[in-house]
DNA sequence: GTCTATAATTTGATAGAC
DNA sequence: GTCTATCAAATTATAGAC
């Protein structure tokens, strides 16, 4: 029953925001009375803040098997660190084209926007994990950037499919489909990862 | 007093959305009585949409002499349409870099995620004024892609200054200061346009 | 653990004075 | 145009039965 208040409330507090979500409304939908939410969480704050959690937890354990995969890199191995980087922008940008994270991206959106104590929870939990995998690659991939210019890389390179969810309603209507499809979904990522083999590769002077 | 109302609901709808904002608050912080909403606007709705053309208007005021610089590009000058996607582009970043974006922001990304009747209005009103014509100038930069790639790369291309604002507290974070303040902003724009240069002169062999 | 019943607030809309 | 007063409905939290 706990699962189920998480993924309904999900739903609610990503469609109409905290304070638009109706704990009676969120508990109807799970099939139980709306004091078991004061039972399991508290209240509506501490449901909130576990449908981070669980959020948290459901793109762990998506990611968690690319992050291991591309692991540690060498030193040096320009093309290693590419084809690693490769390997999870590409897998972050099928999560964030795929219908599964349509709800939960409409609760992380948010937070984005108006960051809580839920964000905090998030970033430490998985965008960090992520990002610093990222930073870590991109610095073997570009040595010819300092530090903080490979950050704003990771930002950016990361930017393009972050978008593919933050702005998928324009992202459409600009392919001219009714949704994001296979077809589409696949023309995007295939541009996706093209963008970064160019951003990856450049100054290939400096190159191993 | 319309004005102010609505520069006030802009912010309530964007922090709370459609449901959570009270036109009750949103009134007091404008300085007037609820009922004023009403004779305004008809009702919390009619307040809503308002806010989207509002919006709208802001924004097209903003980029317009952008657009109109870039207008019309011979086709065939390569370097002529990557200069003017390279100075949208940048133009656009810095608008989502911009405190003043952060309002309005928040009420758009909701529509991107939840598209309602104001999200037709921004885009019929903004978005694809802007979207045709970087679609134009790409398809004259990189006359190597066909039609639905070109709009890929629209899409990816700008999704790298959209994630600026819509992913704006991971950006940060991940830029390790408190806010995308001066520095950091600069940083991030030169990556974007770093990247785009990139991008737009790729397979050189076709190039004019 | 789950439910019903209820208390205390708050909400959007509206009527009507000025 | 702007205000106050008021209504019906919906909100969260809580008490207490089972």
């Amino acid at each position: 029953m706990k699962d189920k208040l998480l993924d309904v409330a999900i739903d609610h507090f990503g469609r109409m925001g905290f304070e638009g979500a109706a704990t009676r409304a969120i508990a109807s939908e799970a099939d139980t009375a709306m004091s078991s939410i004061t039972y399991h969480f508290g209240g509506k704050e501490g449901l909130y803040l576990a449908c981070a959690d669980r959020i948290a937890a459901q793109v762990r354990d998506r990611l968690g098997p690319l992050l291991e995969e591309v692991g540690a890199v060498q030193d040096g191995d320009r093309e290693a660190a590419r084809n690693g980087l490769l390997v999870l922008l590409g897998g972050f940008a099928r999560v964030m084209l795929d219908p599964a994270s349509e709800r939960w991206a409409r609760f992380v959106a948010r937070e984005q926007q108006a960051p809580s104590e839920a964000f905090e929870r998030l970033y430490r939990n998985v965008m960090k994990p992520v990002s610093d995998t990222v930073i870590a690659l991109i610095t073997v991939a570009r040595p010819d950037l300092n530090a903080q210019e490979v950050r704003a890389t990771a930002v950016t390179l990361w930017g393009q499919a972050i978008a593919l969810r933050a702005a998928r309603a324009s992202a459409s209507r600009i392919m001219q489909v009714p949704d994001l499809k296979a077809a589409a979904s696949a023309l995007l990522i295939e541009r996706v990862l093209e963008n970064a083999r160019c951003i990856l590769s450049s100054k290939p002077e400096n190159a191993g």
